[in-house]
DNA sequence: AAGGCCTTGTGAACGAACGCACAAAGTCGA
DNA sequence: TCGACTTTGTGCGTTCGTTCACAAGGCCTT
């Protein structure tokens, strides 16, 4: 029972290099909104600008990109072109990054046609399905392989990023399969929790969390008017 | 660092009524657990194992239901179907919610088809398209309008909830007549910020940065790695 | 009836993130 | 060359969220 906790907690990761995670989720939100400015054509962005462009404030533009050193002229602002390159070799995005996709129904195939995907360097390097009804059929310019070739294409393609869109049911023995091949990151959009092991990475979208979430606000208001209203 | 403020401390969110918005964004982690182990028979539930169930730690999950009062029995757990229908009623899931659809394409088709909205009490009450090639097609059992119908369907369904899966250059002006059509809350799938009035609720969903930060953490670990040996 | 055992509910410490506000540092026009 | 103006970079107080750790409370066995 004493959790044996004594151990006075050193500073973490101090002196380590790191940026806040926080930060991090919001790059790829400045590296979207430079895009846009870079086809406007600015060559120059001030944190104001950008800010407004990415949906975030001012303060925190500034905060974020002093964690990538000291790039902005002041008086003048960021270099656009340079902001890009700055940030997209932050976040590994110089690199091609082959990705599996696993369960290629409803879900599957918009994920498998999507352009935002390659956009980024992320490449979809494989496509694999349980179904046999569905093998040889060719989506987004791939053709669909059975899962058997799970472990072979994650090794010829030197994939290191799953996306799992199967059924919750599947989801963690597809998982357990991918790791075991040598994925390292995981994107999982059943909607259930996978157990993998420390050094992998699992990152989740659901969906019906958001909607959920939506709900809770809205009726928070509708409560609020009726609640005046009574 | 003690508090030394003789300042009568305002209790936050004592009097209030208000769950912080990191607890809300983990009820429907916890009702989706909680539906697992309704149909493994389970009738009592204790925070250590929802927590394992869903993917958090149990503090949290003490913490977060505490938020919706006091409802555990101590030295037992928690009753399984009265937190299903607490957590659903906290989060507005007893009643229905129509959602309407804006963007029929890959995406819009895997959504309009997708059974984890129903589950939850999101009924799809339209699909609406601005291509005309697609308008009659039936998705998910309910038939494809045309844009133009948008308004009329937000009115005759009550529509609150509008989710967009248009092409970025389109989600905006969509979205503006959704709001004046009387949709008070987005989900936004486009890769792109949108404007709204302050009292309309927006989230959006990025697939693309989930990938950039499963990209960031990757090479992390590579250049650690790699930093050892070089 | 009493004591042991288990689990909740929460006060309090800790830590992460936010945003203000401003000095520092540069630009640009005169 | 100089001074007005603009914008960065960041120290700091505040707020939000997480985690610890334990008293309070209730069940069950004896
Ligand atoms: N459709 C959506 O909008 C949506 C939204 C959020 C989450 N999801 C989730 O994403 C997942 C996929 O949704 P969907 O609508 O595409 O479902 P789907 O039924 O259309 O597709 C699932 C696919 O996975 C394949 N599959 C099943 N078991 C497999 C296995 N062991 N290995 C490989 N492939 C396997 C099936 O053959 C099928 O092609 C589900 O878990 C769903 O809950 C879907
Ligand atoms: N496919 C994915 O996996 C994915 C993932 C993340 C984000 N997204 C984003 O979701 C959106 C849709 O993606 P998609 O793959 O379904 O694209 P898509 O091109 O297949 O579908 C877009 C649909 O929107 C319709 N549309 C265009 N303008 C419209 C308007 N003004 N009003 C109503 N409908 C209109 C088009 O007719 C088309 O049917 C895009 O913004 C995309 O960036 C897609």
């Amino acid at each position: 029972m004493p959790a044996a906790s004594g151990t006075p907690r050193p500073p973490a990761r101090s002196g380590e290099r790191g940026i806040p995670e926080a930060a991090v989720a919001r790059l790829p939100l400045y590296l979207r909104a430079l895009g846009g400015l870079a086809e406007a054509g600015e060559t120059t962005v001030s944190s104001e600008e950008l800010a407004a462009a990415s949906g975030v404030n001012s303060a925190k533009v500034r905060k974020d990109l002093s964690y990538l050193g000291s790039y902005g002229t002041r008086g003048v602002g960021y270099d656009v072109q340079q902001l890009v390159h700055l940030i997209a070799r932050e976040l590994g995005l110089t690199q091609d990054w082959p990705v599996l996709i696993v369960g290629i129904g409803n879900l599957g195939h918009a994920l498998a046609g999507y352009g935002g995907f390659a956009s980024r360097g992320f490449r979809v390097a494989g496509l694999v399905d349980a179904d046999p009804a569905r093998v040889g059929e060719e989506v987004g310019g791939v053709a669909v392989s059975h899962l058997d070739q799970l472990e072979s294409i994650v090794r010829a393609e030197q994939v290191s990023i799953g996306v799992i869109a199967t059924p919750a049911a599947a989801a963690q023995s597809v998982c357990d399969r991918l790791v075991a091949a040598g994925v390292t990151s995981v994107l999982n959009f059943a909607p259930c929790v996978l157990a993998v092991p420390p050094q992998v990475g699992v990152r989740k979208v659901d969906l019906s969390i958001e909607l959920q979430i939506l709900a809770f606000h809205e009726q928070r208001r509708n409560v609020a008017v009726a609640g005046v209203a009574t």
